[in-house]
RNA sequence: GGGUCGUUAGCUCAGUUGGUAGAGCAUCGGACUUUUAAUCCGCUGGUCGAUGGUUCGAAUCCAUCACGACCCA
């Protein structure tokens, strides 16, 4: 029904080799391409907005497409960066780039690109969908390694439905070799990492200069005091780097992960090694996103992650009332972080997910 | 006042029969990574409490002093 050739494709060009190859790919299927260039983020030492978008038209130059630009900071700002500060300010540890795929890229983005014409859009990330019985399902990347249905658990039909991921298709391998075939000037430019849109940075230093920092104690999980955190939000459960603590007396030669955070307190709890308080068996969520629209029958078994890239875990998940949810492993799972997402899958296909609640 | 034991990298400690020092943790850097973390790899880092002495040579033996812990008066 969508003849390529009457079908406009707006793409997401982020400046980096994922996206470049994404409106290859549609280009050589024959679509009416067009880039879409975001500007989520005021430039700074780490954020160079302009390099990136001078790769963006370069690419567009190799491919003869146009490219816009937008500037989505404000939103950006508003639908990502608040939560995302308040999140870390009610001790929890946010996930942005989630957001970010639910507000802008997939809405704010989604949105404008219609405004321009589009009858559909096109993202870079590694991730498929499918049409299964009148429905979108969202499957994960062919490369394994690279995945990112992760970060799109939070997507919707609507949102889902004119969207195109031509780059999950492929191995980053084979993305990189087309990019240097097809001579994009991106080929071998390093990928990127960090918050999207606002880069790698030294997170402490960050978070500080929008955040007030609230210096307390670290104790072990007996009670005992053995040193000063610089403030419970640079922390997240699982923790080992920036603790600062080496060598204590009649303590094993092990090192020290966050087990706890007591917000009234102020107080970090710590323990050594491989400590069995920083597994939990179970956690819970205030609500499940379905990307079907339709959630399963409870209790429902099936494999999740609570981050990004680690392998899928068996669980199931039980519905508590109306509003939580209880998922229960059936192995323990390591420093599952209020504030992350737990996102559910069953073989390929991302079902959905939700925030980690406790 | 007397006695015992300690004082070695930021921290906790190891250093065989004397030949100018290591480990873990911490820190820092790198890899991995569109979150935060985790994980992996690597580098730094010490005139061995001070001063004398014995010795070809002392962190290692001896003396004195300083500091600390404990014990006996």
């Amino acid at each position: 029904m969508n003849i390529p050739e009457n079908t406009r494709v707006i793409v997401g060009l982020s400046g980096g080799v994922d996206s470049s190859v994404c409106a290859l790919l549609l280009k050589q299927q024959g679509y009416q391409v067009e880039g879409l260039f975001m500007k989520n983020w005021e430039d700074d030492a780490y954020c160079q907005n302009n390099k990136d978008r001078a790769d963006a038209q370069a690419v567009c130059d190799v491919l003869d497409i146009p490219l816009h630009t937008v500037n989505f900071s404000r939103e950006y700002w508003h639908d990502v960066f608040e939560h995302f500060l308040r999140e870390y300010q009610a001790g929890r540890t946010p996930n942005p780039d989630v957001l970010c795929n639910q507000y802008i890229k997939f809405d704010a983005f989604l949105k404008h690109a219609k405004t321009l014409g589009a009858d559909k859009i096109a993202m870079g990330h590694y991730a498929r969908t499918r049409m299964e019985n009148n429905k979108i399902i969202l499957l994960k990347g062919l490369d394994a390694n690279k995945d990112q249905s992760y970060f799109l658990h939070q997507l919707n039909q609507e949102q889902l439905k004119d969207a195109l991921f031509p780059v999950g298709e492929l191995e980053k391998g084979q993305v990189r070799a087309l990019a240097k075939q097809y001579h994009l000037p991106t080929h071998d430019k390093k990928d990127s990492t960090g918050i999207c849109f606002i880069g790698e940075r030294k997170f402490k230093e960050f978070l500080s200069e929008y955040l007030p920092a609230q210096p307390g104690l670290i104790e072990t999980a007996e009670g005992e005091v053995i040193g000063q955190h610089t403030g419970l939000m640079y922390y997240t459960l699982g923790q080992r780097q920036g603790l600062g603590i080496g060598g204590v007396k009649n303590a094993p030669e092990a090192p020290w992960y966050v087990i706890e955070k007591d917000l009234k307190r102020n107080v970090l709890i710590i323990a050594q090694g491989d400590d069995k308080q920083l597994y939990s068996t179970h956690l819970f969520t205030d609500h499940i996103h379905w990307i079907s629209g339709q959630a399963p029958a409870f209790p429902f078994q099936c494999m999740a992650k609570i981050r990004y890239r680690q392998a899928d875990q068996a669980c199931t998940i039980h519905q508590v009332t109306d509003h939580q949810w209880r998922t229960d492993f059936e192995q323990p799972q390591r420093g599952a972080a209020p504030g992350q997402y737990i996102v559910v899958y069953q073989l390929d296909s991302c079902l959905g997910g939700g925030m980690i609640w406790k």
